[in-house]
DNA sequence: CATGAATGAGACTTCATTCAT
DNA sequence: GATGAATGAAGTCTCATTCAT
């Protein structure tokens, strides 16, 4: 039912989806849709549940930033993350064009998606400030705004990219110029010296 | 017409928003709405073109950077845009959260949108390219993509801020950091000095 | 504007037909319409008495059929009228199909139609008396019922062909099956030599 | 639902005929109208579609003219054929009456009724033929076009007589009429001997 | 568990008609 | 006479939701 509901919002979006459309994709009946759900807004928010579980396991920047057990640079990692981010976003792109439409209308579909993302937004944060203390990262920087404002241009720059088609752009120009921008950003390369900590 | 239609939507978002409701607070008949509006799609596309009127008229990375028949600095210039985009996107939260939410459902407002905005990103590109070519800018950067991510970056932003309440920062803070970010994403400051031009 | 009326009843139909419609056609207002009309009907019945006074002045099996003062026979008087009923329905097909219409949901319309017609019904009524006291034409047939069925062959013919385009015929192979068809049915000719009459 | 709808289209006509009458009078709610029909054309085309079927069953010139099975003059027989078909016009002239309306502002209900008849119309003509290559009928007429106008004089005089309610007669006096009528038309009778086949 | 007929609130939309200017 | 903004009744249609079987 889960599945079958998550085709029909790709295919029609969140207000076109009737409740039978949803029942016939999954082979039962109309009314038997009340046996599981209680209304469309209910389903939606499993199905966003479920995607979301799947796409914020990788948060764009996050703590893999700091993560020195492995033999990588910086850059490696992040730009990992991000490729990662962008490919799952690009191949649910249908379904997520359809939670973002949903979240600004639905206040507990917004509400839910905060409440799943907030671990790995605290983990960029407390990773952002763990370079930060290492003299790594821009120290004028808030660590809570810098993470909002990185996930908020490259969630965003991914729907104008893959569900509304306004970007046209290899995709893997587009991992290495978001990643090149998050470091900027950050100034987790080039660190003017005399900022840079002692120890 | 339009200020009644601005203030249901902004009062009930677009779907709740009923083309009686608007015509009531017009002080006009229900079946008055239909002299001016083909449909409430219609109206609200009007509604829309007249607020990004307002809006995009000061892009936020916009020429300024390059401005220098003025006495002030890059991060002044770049500052003053931030801190214009924001305040006018947080007196009109209201209506931007409406604008933003149908241009997700609504084929023609995002068209329209997109157009409407095509000459500031422009201009925000050729930006990126006059800095890249002094130097004073990451020359590893695409004009385009940075142009589009930078502007993703903010609006997005302003949006969780303004309209969806989910970050709780001090007016003046919130533009010193977007400012900030800006500035690093680019390398307008601190450049490594072997990057940096001769002449 | 009764010109106007009548072109916009003939490409929209009479119920597609709006009073705005008119009053543009006739380069005038909306609501002057109001200065010389009542109302679509009104109009309507206006049009139609124009119409029906073209048409029925040469009802189809009229008095010509006992005009002795030419140099013609019968069956050239009926050709005739038959072909001119014909001409004239085909060149106004389109405001014929739709008085056609209006006629079965208007009772004023209906009405106004008979009365009009009542007339030359008549004539063609006393044209079969006549004959018929004379050996020349059926006895059996009842003139009324004879006029008003031959008028309903011809009339409903002349729409299924020029307004419904059920037909597909050749115009004077059209007016000579139907003055056959009528000479036949009144058995004006190859009269049994002992019912025609002594004198 | 559809002899509810069939009684609402009689009293009402088809322009007044509300759905939500149709359904009220089914005993059922508005919106249940909906489950069962889309539309009120297609309720419409459904009941007409039902009342042609009887109708036309027993085409008013039918095959039963060259009928020799039985022991029946030619007369007798299309007299039959008539009185069944007034007989069947007379007892649904209010639903008859609304098939005439719509027909005239519906293309699809009169292109079904069309194709309802095409079979008996053919009929007709066969039987047409049939009687001139006998030398039985007229051998000048073209069957296309007598079988269509004659079922037109029929047709068309039924609605004058028993929906519009113009002409004021006895039944089987109409009956014996319009027998004559396409008899003589025909030529089925007094046929002149120099035209008569073989001997 | 499954069905699908039945519900019914409520929105949109059309347009003939009025009337102050 | 001419205008056209304003009216408002009336009807169509949609669908989420219920519930008896």
């Amino acid at each position: 039912m889960l599945d079958a509901a998550k085709e029909i919002f790709e295919e029609n979006g969140f207000l076109e989806a009737r409740i039978s459309d949803i029942a016939e994709r999954a082979g039962l009946s109309h009314g038997s849709f009340y046996h599981y759900f209680e209304s469309k807004e209910e389903i939606f928010r499993e199905v966003a549940k479920e995607q979301e579980n799947q796409l914020s396991s990788h948060c764009v920047v996050d703590s893999g930033l700091v993560d020195v057990s492995t033999d990588t640079t910086m850059r490696e990692r992040l730009e990992e993350s991000v490729r990662r981010f962008l490919t799952d976003y690009r191949d649910e792109a249908g379904i997520m064009g359809v939670i973002e439409q949903v979240s600004r209308y639905d206040e507990q579909v917004r509400t839910a998606r905060v409440a799943q993302q907030a671990p790995y937004t605290e983990q960029t944060e407390d990773a952002i400030r763990y370079l930060q203390r290492h003299g790594l990262a821009d120290e004028h920087l808030d660590p809570v705004i810098a993470a909002s404002a990185l996930a908020a241009m490259v969630s965003r720059f991914a729907e104008m990219w893959f569900v509304q088609g306004m970007l046209d752009c290899a995709f893997e120009k587009g991992v290495d110029q978001l990643t090149s921008l998050c470091i900027n950003a950050l100034q987790l390369e080039n660190r003017p010296p005399g900022r840079r900590r002692s120890g």
